[in-house]
DNA sequence: GCCAACGTTGGC
DNA sequence: GCCAACGTTGGC
């Protein structure tokens, strides 16, 4: 059985269209820096769970389309770079501290906002309506999947 | 730009 | 190992 995730991303670094326009529509999930997000992509994901792609930090946050892991997870490139703001020196080859899957999109959506989220009562417990939910990767229960998928956007 | 929430850091 | 200070996230 695959899982569900909810991947948070900003447009205006990758939105749905950027990785629309990349080779396979798929993009390594570089830059996590939080260890939970971290674990769930090295210990959890699996190639063929499915994701919501979130946009957030946005005018518009919402889901913005479906999506599915391509790949296990491996070390983050951003980490070895000197260049990147997401330089880890204490990060080696051996030993890199994080790790990324890549995302295919399958689908781009209508964008589902937080307040069409809110509204529904089937949705009250996904993790992204919490206050103080910061997390960027979040899991996403099945019932939540099928709901927003088969009746939101039906 | 504000601010609540929460993760990380580092002194002890 | 505690916990205060600090930094970041992200909706508004």
């Amino acid at each position: 059985m695959p899982r569900y995730w909810l991947m948070k991303s900003e447009p205006s670094v990758v939105g749905i269209d950027d990785v629309l326009a990349m080779p396979n529509q798929t993009v390594d999930w570089w830059g996590v820096r939080n260890y939970q997000a971290r674990n769930f992509m090295r210990d959890q994901m699996a190639v063929g769970d499915k994701v919501f792609f979130y946009h957030s930090s946005c005018p518009e946050p919402g889901i913005a389309g479906l999506a599915e892991v391509a790949t296990k997870a491996y070390p983050d490139r951003t980490q070895f770079d000197p260049e990147s703001h997401y330089f880890d020196p204490k990060s080696t080859q051996e030993n890199p501290r994080w790790m990324n899957v890549d995302v295919r999109i399958t689908e781009k959506t209508r964008l589902i906002g937080l307040a069409e989220l809110r509204a529904h009562p089937e949705l009250e417990n996904m993790r992204i309506l919490q206050k103080g939910n910061r997390l960027s990767i979040t899991p996403v229960d099945p019932a939540e999947w099928k709901f927003i998928t088969q009746k939101l956007l039906k």
